[in-house]
DNA sequence: ATGAAAGCGCTAACAA
DNA sequence: TTGTTAGCGCTTTCAT
């Protein structure tokens, strides 16, 4: 394997064995055209030998700039993140940055103390789902002038700048169209809305045209079969779920089929993210596209622009779009 | 908004604004025991009011350290790896470690490439899918001697550490029990080949004591609808349908009750990974299930011992298991 | 085309 | 307890 007998080698001991400045060493490196070709083969030679890689952060110390931004989100558990993270590590490549990931299950406390780790590695910028933070987040963004766009919520108005959707009127759309399908009785299956202004959002937009019982439960395929089984024993009357997410119109499909309850005829199903899932099922979900690769990437383009022009990006409204398929 | 007129402040200025050398402010940061209550206050106040965050290049120069670690995976959308990332961003954290996530769509061109981009940015070790990969990146990391661990393929004999999975006995345990049923004729859906030595495994697994068809797609959904008509046409007296992916385990299911065809009565479906939607999908779907979160469990674990202590890890072997359900 | 030398912002050894 | 100072590894003038 191999040899760890000798330290890493630096700019100087490379300029050393080629008998050269650090200085032209450094040209080779990021000016190679200003060097003559034959001192350059001769330092590159000595680059190669001593295995000599150039320190990340001594050359971030001098630039100013980690090339490291950072993205905090719920989970990586649920595809509507995964999706969009996908997306947002892929541009923000494109444009030379990488993308740290910080994980915070919903939790504002743990929001903050990762945000801090974001910042204690030199992230320049971050990225966060939703509106609602601690108060150790918030200070810690103000103390730190961080570049920090918000993402999956859209408010013009917040006070940093939002790259998301209208998730009330994405609810609202899907329950007009149940409505319109004659729907009176429906039953709303949403995750947890403590801390998550999304789902609450979502819930916001219901104007209740219709009679509707609420169901909370865990953003889990799980999750979703327990609420159908309380709803089915709660609300028999009703003859729609609408799910705030598709994660629990799959789980809700996965368990009407269990207990022989036939969609559409017997309950229409409806969700919201138009995962690749609600297109493949059968019956395929009717839902709410939420374009979260769009998302991804004008959020990439947003922080590139923040961190390399010092432009600080206007507020964005991705439109969501009513995806209609069998479960209505 | 945040006013941006005055440049960074950094340890200097707030010495000066308070009126202590730059040690004493650098104490305040790390050791504040060593540093009289009086001053420390005063110290903290210019902190405060000049807003200094501490560079964390500068930081980094000193210690060596970037406490950031790489991992280079295929995709995020696919669920088997949106778990195991979870898991080892999770885990890492614990140990004050962030995680830089870099996809390479199955590219090795796009993994040397990012790989390489990782070690700009001073990562301190290198997290990788699988023992296939280019030259460019194997001389990386020999170059830069980056402490590399590959996950989800199992070789006690490979170059850099390995913790995961036997996925060839995976597979033939997958198979085992499908010839167990008495199935004679059994198609194998499976995802690319090509660079995917995961994939290769599990077929290489099977040692087809039943007779075979195999059908190639994109592990995704829809590839595996594909994949079911192309199936049943190609090979109608198939019994049962063994894939090598949950993913397309599931999407074969959706295609196979979109054709009237019932699981497990008419066709019997098994996968490989044992994701959620695998449990709850009606009809439950047996599989072989794939710890995924030990593995980034594990691989934190692994990472931090050899960044922290430069324990090398042996390599791990995760255990897999046959989980019977009602589609077979 | 190349080199000498002054930093970048911080830590740590050594003094006081 | 606090200050002085020498680096850490690199980039970047400014000379030559």
């Amino acid at each position: 394997m191999v040899l760890e007998n000798k330290k890493k080698a630096n700019l100087r001991d490379v300029a050393k064995a080629s008998g050269v400045s650090v200085a032209t060493v450094s040209r080779v490196l990021n000016t190679p055209d200003r060097v003559s070709k034959t001192t350059r083969q001769a330092v590159q030679a000595a680059i190669d030998h001593l295995h000599f890689v150039p320190s990340a952060a001594a050359r971030s110390i001098n630039s100013g700039r980690s090339h490291v931004v950072g993205a905090l989100v719920p989970t990586l558990d649920n595809a509507i993140f995964a999706r969009f993270l996908g997306a947002l590590e892929s541009k923000l490549g494109e444009h030379g940055l990488s993308l740290v990931i910080a994980t915070t299950d919903g939790d504002p406390d743990l929001e903050a103390e990762k945000a801090q780790r974001l910042v204690n590695i030199g992230a320049e910028a971050l990225i966060v789902s939703g509106v609602t933070h601690s108060d150790a987040f918030e200070q810690l963004i103000v103390r730190t002038r961080m570049p920090t766009v918000v993402t999956s919520f859209f408010d013009p108005n917040y006070h940093y700048p939002t790259i998301g959707y209208d998730n009330a009127a994405a609810a609202r759309m899907a329950e007009d169209f149940l409505i319109e399908k004659d729907h009176l009785q429906i039953a709303v299956l949403h995750g947890p809305t403590e801390h998550h202004d999304r789902m609450r959002a979502r819930l916001s937009g219901l104007h209740e045209k219709a009679k509707l019982h609420n169901f909370e439960t865990d953003l889990t395929l799980k999750g979703a079969e327990n609420a159908v089984n309380e709803l089915l024993s709660t609300a028999p009357e009703t003859t729609a779920i609408l799910c705030l997410s598709d994660v629990l119109a799959l789980g809700a499909l996965f368990e009407l089929q269990r207990r022989g309850i036939r969609v559409p005829q017997d309950m229409s199903l409806m969700g919201i993210d138009d995962l690749p899932s609600s297109a493949s099922a059968f019956p395929s979900i009717t839902t709410i596209h939420l374009p979260a690769v769009e998302m991804g990437i004008r959020t990439a383009d947003a922080v590139f622009e923040w961190v390399e022009h010092q432009t600080v990006p206007e507020p964005h409204l991705i439109e969501t779009s009513l995806i209609i398929r069998q479960s209505t």
